[in-house]
DNA sequence: CTGACGATTCACT
DNA sequence: GTGAATCGTCAGC
């Protein structure tokens, strides 16, 4: 989806507090379609163009952590304000990268489940010890936070701080580009699982659940 | 303290 | 399609 330079991505603008204090998990999911997650570590930067996330909508959604309002040490931070990372392991080998939504003791989240690497790829390369570049480097959250770098210690970073942040290069998606699926992988959460949170870029073949390898 | 299990991935049949 | 890997989290005792 188009070369990107480092320098155009520190002059894109940041998304603010205001993007992710919205009320409306899953508008925000569909939103954070096309814009580019960053990670800068150690002067180390890696980004790529998000092509897949999906909502969870809080104490009302069975696929959710905090569905009922559990409230553990692990989901605290979904709580806090918005704009947060929240960072969890899964299956004891991936972390899962999450974005923080909605006003403070509402515990809003979007996953961000594929993204199209843009900057670094070396790095992402390492990182995963992948030989080289196919869809697979970045394809499925797990696949996203190692390629990014990003572990649960990072859990209640500051996405607005520049270490994990999102940022608009100004890239608009049309309408037709963009479909909405149920959700992977949250068949435990009864009819919740069949709700239409899950946001995908068309054809982009790092979108995972597809063929290929 | 204990046991069951997961917002997954990958190798293998 | 099936199953293993691998460990922090959480409910229950």
């Amino acid at each position: 989806m188009g070369i990107i330079t480092n320098k155009e991505i520190l002059n894109a603008s940041k998304l603010t507090l205001h993007f992710y204090d919205r009320k409306n998990v899953v508008q925000i999911a569909k939103e954070l379609l096309g814009k580019i997650l960053v990670t800068k570590f150690d002067g180390v930067i890696t980004a790529g163009r998000i092509v897949e996330t999906e909502a969870y909508n809080g104490i009302i959604d069975k696929a959710s952590h905090a569905y009922g309002g559990r409230r553990t040490n692990r989901t605290e931070v979904m709580y806090s304000n918005a704009g947060l990372a929240y960072v969890y392991l899964c299956y004891g080998i991936h972390h899962l990268f999450n974005v923080v939504t909605n006003e403070k003791d509402v515990p809003h989240a979007v996953l961000i489940r594929a993204i199209e690497p843009m900057i670094g790829i070396e790095v992402m390369l390492k990182r995963t010890r992948k030989k080289k570049l196919d869809h697979t480097l970045t394809k499925g959250p797990g696949n996203v936070a190692k390629a990014m770098g990003i572990f649960t210690k990072h859990s209640g970073m500051n996405l607005v701080e520049d270490v994990i942040f999102i940022v608009d290069d100004g890239l608009m998606l049309k309408k037709n580009q963009i479909v909405a699926t149920k959700r992977i992988g949250v068949d435990y959460s009864g009819e919740d699982a069949l709700l239409p949170y899950r946001f995908i870029v068309k054809n982009s073949p790092f979108v995972s659940g597809k063929k290929n390898k």
